[in-house]
DNA sequence: CCTCAATAAGTAGATCGGCTACATGTCGCC
DNA sequence: GGCGACATGTAGCCGATCTACTTATTGAGG
């Protein structure tokens, strides 16, 4: 899968695995890298940085935790970062429409 | 709809088009906009560069006409152009199914 | 004991595609 | 004459994602 198919496309996935319950950063490529069935599998400089872009956005907020003597920083979803995933949702579905109208994808 | 969710499907979106039948680059804008429902309006200044991208990659080959004293280039898919159209459309199918394993999008 | 993989979080800098804004010119209609 | 649709193009900006790197802890295997 090409790199730059992902713009615009990755903030609502990260808003929608720590939808159900908080995660850290790592949990949260390891929740991406499931759901997708192996496919997305993020470098670090690019879950990291969009993060704390979300976070500054209001989206996200997070909190510093110790376990196993290990550091994480956990991610919630706040209730504004909820908005803009329902939004995002929807502009999936408007997106996926358009592409496939002009796609045809059935027609090989 | 958001501007970056387009990078990386646009290119298949074009080589889609022109698939049936040549097309210049205005013809190419109205079918993307007729194909997409009216939600593809694209700035000339994504589409024509976006046209000599193609061309360059030997996807895309082109020729100058004039109908109504107005000049036209008309672009037609190669048939490298197909092979990369036929493998763009099956990296949607990829793309759609990883975007909705993560984002669920049922769950509103 | 030492090394290596997995866990965990981050930064700096490059890349590049789509965008805004601008430039040029024709045709047909009012 | 002027305006909207037709038609093509360039210059330069923007910013999300990437590569490559750094730091640090834990636990397993030799």
């Amino acid at each position: 899968m090409k790199a730059d198919a992902l713009r615009g496309h990755l903030d609502p996935m990260i808003l929608a695995v720590v939808e159900p319950e908080p995660l850290h950063g790592y949990a949260i490529m390891e929740a991406l890298l499931e759901r997708s069935g192996g496919e997305l599998d993020l470098p670090t400089g690019t879950l990291y940085p969009a993060l704390r872009r979300l976070e500054r956005a209001g989206y996200l907020a997070s909190e510093w935790s110790t376990v196993g003597g290990r550091k994480r920083r956990t991610y919630q979803l706040t209730s504004a970062g909820a908005k803009v995933l329902a939004a995002g949702k929807q502009e999936w579905l408007t997106f996926r429409t358009v592409v496939e109208g002009v796609l045809r994808p059935g027609e090989a």
